[in-house]
DNA sequence: CGATGATATATGTCTTTGACATATACATTA
DNA sequence: TAATGTATATGTCAAAGACATATATCATCG
């Protein structure tokens, strides 16, 4: 997405990951763009985070518990996110998991990726009202 | 598929539909969204809505020609369009679309839906700030 | 004439995503 | 002991859509 006209350039590395969710979209149920913004505020176990998956503005139900499980243990093999088990405490063992700097780097092009596509749906918008549908 | 070229509309409960689209989202190529925006303008056939799906300022690539056609047939059968076939003029024969006034409904729930949509959005990209991400 | 290419519609098949259901396990409480 | 809440994980299925192919008409080129 061309868009360079203001100052500050990104770099190259970051503008493709943009371009690519810019592209793709972040998936029906926003399941990546969720857990990483939870987990930006700090360390969570799955459990926790699917329990706050609601408090995440954005649209949509809440994704499944298997789903999020299974994108945790994806975004920690693409280094996004490290885990490891939490024993202290009673109850079930819970695996913990922390964001990484490649973790909030992602996070903020979703966000600009996020910027970029809601710039293309005000433009759908704009001319549908002009068009008086 | 004869469908029922319907000459009345198909009475929709349209009461959810803005709900159904704002949970839901409007798949990951807006196809539906597309459609009914270009055939808002006019009626045409499917090689020419294909053509032109990159005149919708709406993100992401343009769909398949294959979920373009799969997903006129559908809409057809939904009451959202009508179509018959153009046999004058050389070349192929062409199923020529028209929108009906249910689809011209269905096109403002995807705008109110976007709308919505939108809200949450601008919701998380302020609080991502906020946050200092 | 036959080959090629643009136009036009349609189907076959495969992958990805995520929903729904189930499995496993620990700890507390009834 | 059984049930309940916490916690992680897998099995299976359906839907959406990508990619490839099939079919047909007509124009143009050699």
């Amino acid at each position: 997405m061309g868009a360079g006209t203001n100052g500050d350039e990104v770099e190259d590395t970051l503008s493709s990951d943009v371009e690519t969710y810019v592209r793709e979209g972040p998936g029906k149920r926003f399941i990546e763009p969720r857990i990483l913004f939870l987990l930006s505020r700090g360390p969570a176990h799955g459990y926790d985070l699917i329990s706050r998956m609601g408090e995440v503005p954005l649209p949509g139900p809440v994704p499944d518990t298997g789903a999020v499980y299974r994108k945790l243990r994806e975004m920690e093999g693409r280094g996004l996110v490290t885990s490891r088990w939490d024993e202290k405490g009673g109850g079930p063992r819970r695996r913990v998991y922390r964001i990484t700097a490649a973790g909030r780097r992602r996070l903020a092009s979703w966000v600009e990726a996020i910027r970029q596509r809601m710039e293309m749906l005000q433009r759908f918008l704009d001319l549908c009202a002009e068009e008086g549908k």
